[in-house]
DNA sequence: TTTGACCTTGAAGTGGCTTCAAGGTTTATA
DNA sequence: TATAAACCTTGAAGCCACTTCAAGGTCAAA
């Protein structure tokens, strides 16, 4: 099958997939006559895991990493498990993070409610409690 | 002052100062005669006033566009109520979209765990959960 | 005098793509 | 048969907000 036809069955892009190829994730396919890229099963079921891969997240080397363990005929899945448990940690922090900063933009909204909003920076303008957060 | 200490008053790298100069967040300041940068109380004030933003998360555009305004001699302050509330608005988005994030990956954990580890990419392995996921 | 801390500029790197430019190929339609 | 539409190719540049690197110049203290 064409490139078109590939990316459409993991809902990427085409561009996507040559970018994924240029940056060595998926090995240079077969070529048709023409020169056009011509792909299989096998190729699919790569871009599939990395497709799934990436929805969940993972950097691009990552799943580098997980596809040379795999094709050096290692299992990959403990390093899998792991990385997903990891993965599931990190977006919890940044998860509070942004908690936090919703917080502090609710805040300054109510805050900034009671000013008024004639005055170029003055103190009582909510920008001046924007320029305060710098210290 | 020169830029290093600019920098430090608003807990700022001297290179993102430069980088602020060059995409014309900050106007060029004066020179000293050796030409360093030579910078004011006012550049202080403005400075401050881009790193509380950006540490809302505030996008240099956003920045550039209230900045704008007070340059006109413009209060900026209804503008910049109305952008907390609509960054507010994003930032809860994007908490619900990591939300579904951790659990699509702690689930897919706890599913992995009832699989072996040693299969390299047949049906019965985390991997293979990963793919399943672009369809 | 030499070390070290500061300053300058321009260019390239980061990540994961997309978009653009400038073509070549194939298929469907008029 | 002409031509338009849909596909394919490559390489380069753009996105964001910086950081890092390279290759220097300046200045104060030891």
């Amino acid at each position: 099958m064409r490139i078109k036809e590939l990316a459409q069955q993991v809902h990427l892009s085409d561009t996507a997939v040559r970018y994924y190829e240029s940056s060595g994730i998926l090995p240079p396919p077969r070529r048709l006559p023409n020169g056009y890229r011509d792909y299989d099963q096998s190729d699919v079921a790569r871009l599939k895991f990395v497709a799934g891969a990436r929805s969940l997240d993972f950097s691009l080397d990552d799943i580098a990493e997980i596809l040379a363990l795999r094709d050096r005929r290692e299992a990959p899945c403990r390093t899998v498990l792991d990385m997903l448990a990891q993965k599931a940690d990190e977006i919890q922090e940044r998860i509070i993070e942004l908690q936090q900063l919703e917080k502090q933009l609710r805040d300054l909204y109510e805050l900034g409610l009671t000013f008024p909003t004639d005055d170029i920076d003055g103190k009582n303008c909510v920008c001046h409690l924007v320029s305060e957060r710098a210290g």
